[in-house]
DNA sequence: AAAAGCTTTTGCCATTTGGCAAATAGTGAA
DNA sequence: TTCACTATTTGCCAAATGGCAAAAGCTTTT
């Protein structure tokens, strides 16, 4: 898949939340930057002000940090077609307590702090796009974590199957166990009893 | 309190989020109704297409769904000082699968669907407003939701006596073990155990 | 004060989940 | 292929939580 593919994928997420002419478009294309991840690279560390915003063209992101138990926690997962970033870092510009870490390989198309505001001043929509996405987001988010606490185990793995068909083969047990609030041998125990 | 002092609260609180002249408030006190609920009575129903937006000024709002289980979820409570909406079914203008229910007493001042059309049409800074309430709302939703999952149920209700000393007593037990996630037997016993 | 209607606590026992460590399976490198 | 490394499964037992129903405690109404 080419670059210009890549951008495809991008502008048709964009243009799903608002009008864009050509020449808006191709501004969009050249503020992005392709960054490829390996499997368990970082793109963003904790304790550092996140200086950029990632749409994922291909793969898995998760979100994370360390309770104050020491474990590290899952806190969601991000996968093609979604924007990644800590909107509390990044709007308040301080110091992240979480870090982002590729579960596998990944594609990611890249805006800088700078680009993002060229944007923005720019393109008269742009503001308008970026908050429905991230309302949107959020919204989700909410969505999915608020019946969770509510089911069990069992039900919580089930309702992620449901959700995320082709999301739980390609995640380590690990990560998966830390997101459903589980420890890993217990959702090994409930995967055999499936 | 006189209803200029409620009203007084909410200006306070959309200041700052962005700035606004007398002229704009005196609007927005205009478009404001005053919605007074007893404990248990409903601000919206599940199945309806909400229809206004609430400010809480005294007391606290629950927003609660049945899961399939047919078990009563409290998705979370909302209290004084805070915006209580579906955000879901408003935007989408599609009917809520929540409801939501005074906890309390409560004062509450109500915006219509028009009054805020007129709002966004009227304040220029209205919808940047809005929005970074909305953004920042939801985003404490998110953070608040994580982290209970990580934890054990004893945890989740210490954590919740942190974060809202002051509402643990003032929630039924029933309505504080379904927003924690665990049964009232549990929470009773976890009480006991502290 | 008594009755009625809630809410909260308890007892009892079954089930789920955690903790820890060892065994097994899987993967990639040499 | 074999080694080294990591991921997953399993066994064993303790601790946490659920389900259900009865008891105790509170409030409100009469």
């Amino acid at each position: 898949m080419t670059i210009f593919a890549t951008m495809d994928k991008l502008i048709n997420y964009l243009l799903e939340f608002g009008q864009l002419n050509q020449q808006q478009i191709d501004l969009i294309k050249r503020k992005a930057r392709v960054l490829a991840l390996k499997k368990g690279d970082y793109f963003s560390e904790a304790g550092k002000i996140p200086k950029q915003v990632a749409f994922i063209e291909e793969g898995i992101l998760r979100v994370c940090y360390y309770n104050s138990g020491g474990d590290e926690i899952t806190k969601y997962f991000v996968d093609e077609n979604n924007f990644a970033v800590d909107i509390n870092s990044f709007n308040q510009k301080i110091p992240s307590s979480e870090y982002v870490q590729a579960v596998t390989d990944c594609t990611l198309l890249v805006f800088s702090t700078e680009s993002l505001h060229d944007l923005s001043a720019t393109i008269i929509q742009w503001d308008g796009i970026i908050n429905k996405i991230t309302e949107k987001a959020l919204v989700e988010k909410v969505n999915k974590l608020s019946p969770m606490l509510a089911e069990d185990a069992k039900t919580r793995y089930l309702s992620f199957l449901e959700k995320f068909p082709n999301l739980a083969n390609r995640i380590p047990l690990s990560y998966l166990a830390s997101y459903l609030g589980i420890t890993q041998s217990s959702l090994s125990r409930i995967r055999k009893s499936i």
